[in-house]
DNA sequence: GCGACAG
DNA sequence: ATCTTGTCGC
């Protein structure tokens, strides 16, 4: 699925003359929530798709921002008798375009993610790997640089380093964020013949329709996982974990949902979540075990690598 | 201005 | 995720 493209073939449809809003495009993208990736993806990928972004302004008639600079934006408009007033679109309300012709991509993608979620498996495989695989991504535009850590639990130390690097087509967006990283992920794990037990830079079902990425991944790939984010996406804490090792259950429409774990002493806690074919309790186990400071080892490692594919690579 | 939506 | 030096504190 290329949300890029997606995009662009929208915010080409928006006439001379007319403007639209972030947020629209996102409604015809199929879900607002993706307002904040349409602005993203025409600051980085706008050029090459060859869309007009300086039609695409503000909710409330603000104008938005642009990769060449605001008065050229003002000037391109007021080009197509689209003009400014007060810092705001001048008729905003009458020239608002929003009639996309659409077949909702995302629409498409969350029901897949409602479709797999049903086959999330919530207890431990019959025997869990002795390996983990740490898995994380860094990016530079639309090329991404991956990292997967090979890790040994019993000996308790890395054991191989894989790298690939490849093109993305899909932009951050909250909640969907498997379709952007899954790709990069998938073509680390086919070059691992150990079996393993992934442990992703997300969340596993602590996402706000029980599938976050490692979830995802963990289905498609009939693989243990587990979702280890440094922040909260969703659901509720009773209270903060205080001591080192400790974790309190982060609860969604009364269900334990993941764990927060104290896994440092100064730092905030991390959030644990059970991805696939893993229990919550093993999940958490796993995760204190190979956790040396604030994220486990396997991740930590993942991620430093990948940042400095992404460097020397500039 | 606050709160906040993984990476 | 990325842009980024030094600095405070355990």
């Amino acid at each position: 699925m290329d949300l890029y493209k997606a995009c662009g073939d929208l915010v080409n449809q928006v006439p001379s003359g007319q403007v639209t809003t972030y947020g629209s495009v996102a409604k015809a993208l199929g879900n607002h929530i993706a307002r904040r990736a349409v602005g993203v993806v025409m600051n980085t990928y706008g050029p090459p798709l060859k869309m007009p972004c300086h039609r695409v302004v503000y909710a409330g008639g603000g104008l938005g921002g642009f990769a060449y600079g605001l008065p050229k934006k003002m000037k391109m408009l007021a080009a197509e008798n689209v003009y400014e007033n007060n810092g705001k679109i001048a008729d905003f309300e009458n020239i608002l375009f929003t009639d996309f012709k659409t077949n909702y991509p995302l629409k498409k993608a969350r029901k897949e993610q409602l479709a797999l979620a049903k086959k999330v498996n919530l207890k431990d495989s019959k025997k869990l790997p002795n390996y983990v695989l740490g898995l994380d991504a860094s990016y530079n535009g639309t090329k991404a640089y991956g990292a997967g850590v090979l890790f040994d639990i019993k000996k308790n130390e890395p054991v191989k380093t894989y790298r690939v690097e490849t093109k993305i087509n899909f932009p951050y967006v909250p909640s969907y964020l498997g379709y952007r990283e899954i790709p990069i992920y998938k073509k680390i794990i086919d070059q691992v013949n150990e079996p393993v037990i992934l442990m992703v830079d997300g969340n596993g079902i602590l996402h706000p329709y029980g599938f976050g990425i490692a979830s995802h991944l963990g289905v498609l790939l009939n693989m243990p996982s587990i979702g280890v984010a440094k922040s909260k996406f969703c659901g509720e804490l009773a209270s903060m974990p205080t001591e080192l090792g400790k974790s309190q259950p982060i609860i969604l429409d009364k269900k334990e949902i993941g764990k927060a774990l104290k896994t440092s002493a100064r730092a905030k806690p991390i959030y644990v979540s059970p991805g696939h074919d893993i229990s919550m309790a093993s999940a958490l186990k796993i995760v204190i075990k190979t956790a040396r400071l604030k994220l486990p080892e396997p991740t930590r490692l993942a991620h430093i690598e990948a940042t400095e594919m992404r460097r020397s690579d500039l």
